[in-house]
DNA sequence: GAGCAGTGTCTTGAACGTCAAGGTTCTTTC
DNA sequence: GAAAGAACCTTGACGTTCAAGACACTGCTC
């Protein structure tokens, strides 16, 4: 029993420090972009495509006002580009321009051949219950938001 | 190897959710105690007791002047009290108080009990390897941050 | 005593967000 | 099919917050 405490708590604490290293990261591509965090949660949010104006307001919390601004200092920087929804045209689509790619890619890049190294190194079994591991600890934090 | 590299970014992903994760949980935490996301920082530095004032200026790259006014705002919310530093009597020491502890606890806790609770789950080889996996991850982002 | 390091105070400027008003466009209702 | 209402975004005024910078003070070190 006291193991699995031990063990627990050790999670704890790795998931911490993976979270200060992820920030850390973050910071470092948000002065390399010139932007402030919340900018670059918008700016992650666009990581699969265009968004609408609205999708990003909700997603960061923010009034629809603020992100306005928020686009007009991405636009200025050349990071994002607004565009009409063809399906309504009330709506703002946000769409990444190469520009941020270019930027961004490089400081991101590295983590995940990283990672993939490291996945290739574990073999397929481990692979699988490594991914199990992290999934789990991601449903332990997520549900924690519930209560 | 198509599958190692899958693996690897299905390692991206899990790692940004769990980011993410405990992005929002700390965000409850700083509207919880009444503190803005800088502040909460500087308690989290607390964590595991007194802290020189100095200290947090440099872990959290502002200026002593700063920090000045950020002790102010959470001397007066009652989150940390200042005091003197018996080794060096120009230096201020920094002290978490119960308060903090009891209103920041218990959104936490949860989190590690059923982490604690999963460790137990997985069985002692499991949880080494589990531990493991975790810490290559925390690794792989922690050297991301020297290039 | 001189120089240095750690901290606090005050001022200043800018950045960021909310709010309210207004212009378009979509949707619903009659 | 026309009008009312809702949805989406922009704009500008406003307030708050935050960090930098200059300066003063205290205490350490030599």
């Amino acid at each position: 029993m006291e193991e699995s405490s031990d063990a627990g708590l050790a999670l704890v604490s790795a998931c911490r420090r993976l979270y200060s290293a992820i920030d850390r990261l973050d910071q470092a591509a948000a002065v390399k972009v010139g932007v402030n965090r919340s900018d670059l949660r918008a700016l992650n949010e666009l990581e699969h495509g265009p968004v609408r104006a609205g999708h990003l307001a909700e997603a960061l919390g923010l009034t629809t006002g603020s992100i306005s601004s928020l686009l007009d200092r991405l636009e200025n920087l050349g990071l994002v580009t607004r565009g009409p929804d063809p399906s309504d045209r009330r709506a703002v689509l946000v769409s990444p321009t190469r520009k941020l790619f270019s930027e961004l890619a490089p400081l991101y890049r590295g983590v995940a051949e990283q990672l993939i190294e490291l996945a290739k190194g574990y073999g397929p079994r481990q692979q699988k219950s490594a991914l199990k591991t992290l999934e789990d600890v991601v449903l332990v934090y997520e549900r924690a938001l519930d209560s």
